[in-house]
Formats: structure tokens, sequence, C-alpha cells
DNA sequence: CGGGGTCTTGATCGTCTTCAATAAAAGTGG
DNA sequence: CCACTTTTATTGAAGACGATCAAGACCCCG
């Protein structure tokens, strides 16, 4: 859509991340600068990843965390069968890699959506500066905790809410994180396909596709394959809420 | 039901973790007899849960792990609106508490089905074990990671399969586990309320007693209310598999 | 023994899935 | 660059699975 953005991304390729225009999202929140270039002679390399080219895959050995610089990536887990469950979506300043922390190879794999370049921290490098700087530790901390909050809010999105309440809860995600990238949080551009969306839910395409429509009836959404913008950000916050009768609320 | 398991709590209760009855279930596997004293001597207390009693909630501050010794216990998260989403069971012999690693304090909530007996792991104590005991470290981080696949699993069933092939790989994994504890699996004694069943599967309670109540017409299951014994395993584990169609598989 | 919570079962309804067809976009190769 | 295929997205019609509503049975606890 806009070659702006893959002539940005070549230019930070160059740079540190100290002058990482993500630095302040990621693990570095809070840290003076001195701080920052210690951590930064720790970054291995910045890789590029085309889309569908993997970042790690099941039972990969676990040697680096990785910051998405730009693009996206999904990440998921596949059964015996083959069948896939996406777990999460990552956005630019995001972290993954968590999955292998404990066991020391990943139990997940990773996919670019779209060409996006990706930051790795190598976890030896990274253990080494952590325990050096407490304050580094403890966002690290932060934000693995902040995985486990999601992962929670994952379950409790498709346990208890129907098909528009999810794909609202969805959207809201998407836009949340995008304000926190000081981008524009009414205009998105999903770079998972409806499948993904669908697969992450756990629906079918089919209503995903209606769900986008039926909100765009509603005056919530504008819709253009990728492209959604948000019309009424209140609208689609009160579709986020599980409308009156759900399941069961809570058990005594 | 049988009185018969509470005298053995008792007994156990005065007994320390090296005569543990699970001690080669948890933290300890693979770990000498030397070191099991050293992890022995961490051991905060072991404490009684009555039914419905809160090992922790959300927001406590984060002290130990817990291994449950006999009894059960359930973790769930709440929404803002109050709404329940069950997170996991707890059997003897596994370990809770992991959620709080990161922040230091819970993200969610765990509360007794009956009453249980909890073993307790300061954890500043367990830290030091397991930075002088690396075979402890190891086992501590495999126990973790077994947690967050279980986590996987649980996102999988819940958007990949429907409703009876989610009771059957409930059933299933319940049962496994009482195979880990040389426990009869074929006969299991169900702590957890249907409605809990329900919630921790994203279904209502109605479907899940209609599913056991199907399951017994189909000659797998032998239901008579928290009793359930399992006729046929085979048929069973068929069940789990995700019949044909189900929604997508493996995404290209 | 009564009463509240749990569990089961039935009837009906609605949401989401399935199947099918079309359209638009993206990728492929001459 | 344009036919060609393939993938992705949308929409409709029909059906199924699970939810909801309602009633009754059972169990446990005071």
């Amino acid at each position: 859509m806009e070659p702006t953005a893959t002539v940005l991304d070549l230019n930070q390729l160059r740079r540190s991340c100290s002058s990482c225009a993500l630095h302040e999202l990621c693990l570095p929140a809070g840290i003076d600068a001195d701080d920052l270039n210690r951590l930064d002679a720790a970054v291995k390399d910045k890789r590029m990843l085309d889309r569908g080219a993997m970042l790690y895959r099941e039972g990969d050995r676990f040697d680096a965390l990785y910051v998405v610089r730009s693009g996206s990536l999904k990440s998921f887990v596949q059964n015996e069968a083959g069948d896939m469950q996406i777990l999460a979506f990552h956005l630019p300043g995001e972290i993954i890699g968590f999955d292998a922390l404990a066991s020391n190879q990943h139990v997940s794999q990773a996919e670019a959506l779209e060409r996006s370049s990706i930051c790795e921290q190598p976890y030896a490098h990274l253990q080494r500066v952590t325990s050096e700087v407490p304050a580094l530790h403890r966002q690290l901390m932060r934000v693995i905790s902040r995985e486990v909050v999601e992962e929670h809010r994952h379950l409790m999105v498709m346990g208890r809410q129907q098909a528009q309440e999810q794909l609202a809860t969805f959207l809201k995600s998407v836009a949340d994180r995008h304000q926190r990238l000081q981008r524009d949080s009414t205009t998105l551009n999903l770079s998972m396909s409806r499948y993904d969306i669908a697969n992450y839910l756990g629906l079918v395409v089919e209503t995903v596709s209606r769900l986008f429509s039926r909100m765009e009836e509603m005056g919530v959404l504008e819709v253009n394959r990728k492209s959604v913008r948000i019309l009424r950000p209140d609208l689609l916050a009160g579709l986020c809420r599980t409308g009156a009768m759900s399941k069961q609320k809570d058990a005594g």
C-alpha cells in the first residue's frame, strides 16, 4: 500500500537500539541511556523476514528473544493432526519467544504475516545484562507477565464471548496497540487474513467475514479488505461487552 | 465419599517432603536424597484448605509456589463484569502459582474444589535451593514449561474442537493424570461441578450434562454424578480426535 | 425434614457452521 | 503485459450444534 513504510524500515535497520523508534515500547522502558547502550551491544542482528517465513519452529533451540521492529507475525501451535491454533498476533514493539524460556526450546511457532524486520536479542547476552541492570530485569518480567495476562484474556474471550463480541474485542485490541505505537488507532491495516482472525477466535472464515459486514452496516466500521476504519470507537467498545446473557458469570 | 483419603492426608501432613507420596511427581523428580532434604527444609508448612477456600487471589503478593498433596483446586480469572473463566484444574502432585512468577503478584485466583492439603514452597527459599541444585532448577523449568504447553492445549481445545470432543479430551486428561499418580485411571472422581467443567470448556452446564448422558448411552462411560467410570478408554480416545470436519486445519 | 444447590432431561430457538457460488485480488508464466 | 491459475474474501441458503428456557429429580447440609 504505502512504500514509505518499507523505506523507513531499511533506514532503521542500520541504526542501533538506542535510536530505535520503538525503544521506549519494548524492553528499555524506564531505562537510562547508559543502560541502553549495554543492551544495545547485546543485539546480534536485525533480520528481515518475508511474508510466510518462519522466525522459529516448534522444537527449535531457544537462543534469543525477538522484538518486532516493523511488520507483524503470528504465533501458533499445531496438534498431531496438523490443526493450527493461533495464539497471538505480534505488532511492532512487541517481544516474541517467551514460550521457550522455561524448557530452552520453543513450544510454538512464529511466522511473519508480511515482510517484517526483527531485532534479535541473544538470550545469553540479555541474561547477563538483566542480571547487572535490575531495572531491565524488572521490565523484562513485566513484559512476560503481560504475556501471561494476555493469554488469560484470550481464553476468556474464546470461552465466554460470542462471535461478534469476540471480533469487537480483537479489533479493539489491535486499535489499542496501534495507539501505544502513537499510530492512528482508528485506521487499521490488518496484516492477517480473515482465516487467521477466524482461527485466532475459534470461528470459521465466513462468520468473520459476515461480522465485518454487519459491523459496517451498523456504522461501526468502514471495511475494505485489509483496511478497516473504526468510525465509532464508542460503539465498538460497547460491542466488546458480553451483552446481558452470556454463558455463566461468577460461580458460587 | 471415602474417609480413607482424609485419614491418609492427616498422616502425610506430619511427614516431610522426602517421605511425601508425591515426591517423585512434583519438583524432586530425578533428584537425590541429599538434595531432597535441602528442599525439604524450605517447606514452610502444609496448609489445609476447605472446599471453596481461596489459596490466593488476583493481586496477592507472590511468595510461594504450592504443591497439591491431596484434594484438588481450580484456577481462574475474572473480568471487570465478574465473569469467571477457569484456566485449569489442579490434581495432587501438581504445582500452582506460576502465574505470579514474572510480576511478583498473582494474576489469577486459585480455589479449593474440596478439602485439600497444600504444600507451600516459599519462593525465596526455593530460589536459593534451585540456584544451588541445578537438577532442581531444570526440573522446575520443566514443570513451568509443561504449564505453558497445557495452556496452549487448552486454547486449541476451545478453539478447534466441538463440545463432545472437548469433554472427551477433558476426561482423558484427568484419566492420564490419574495414571501418573498410579491411581486407577478408569474410575474418576470428579471433584469439580458440572458448572466448572462447562466453564472450563466454554460451554453451558446443560450441554455438559447431556454429553455425559450421551457418552453413557454410547457405552463409553458409566456416569454417576461425580463418579465416572471409563468403560472403553479406546473409544474415549477416539472421541478426542477432531472428527473429519472441524473448523480449519493447517493454514497455508 | 425442609430447602437450596446441583444435576438431568425436554422443547424450542438462535447462532454459527456447512455447503455452494461468485467476485476480487494476487501470484504465475508465457 | 495479459491470460491463467490460485488464493482470499464476500454472500446466500440450509442445516446443526449448542444455548436458552422450563421443569423435575436428586443430593447434601443445616
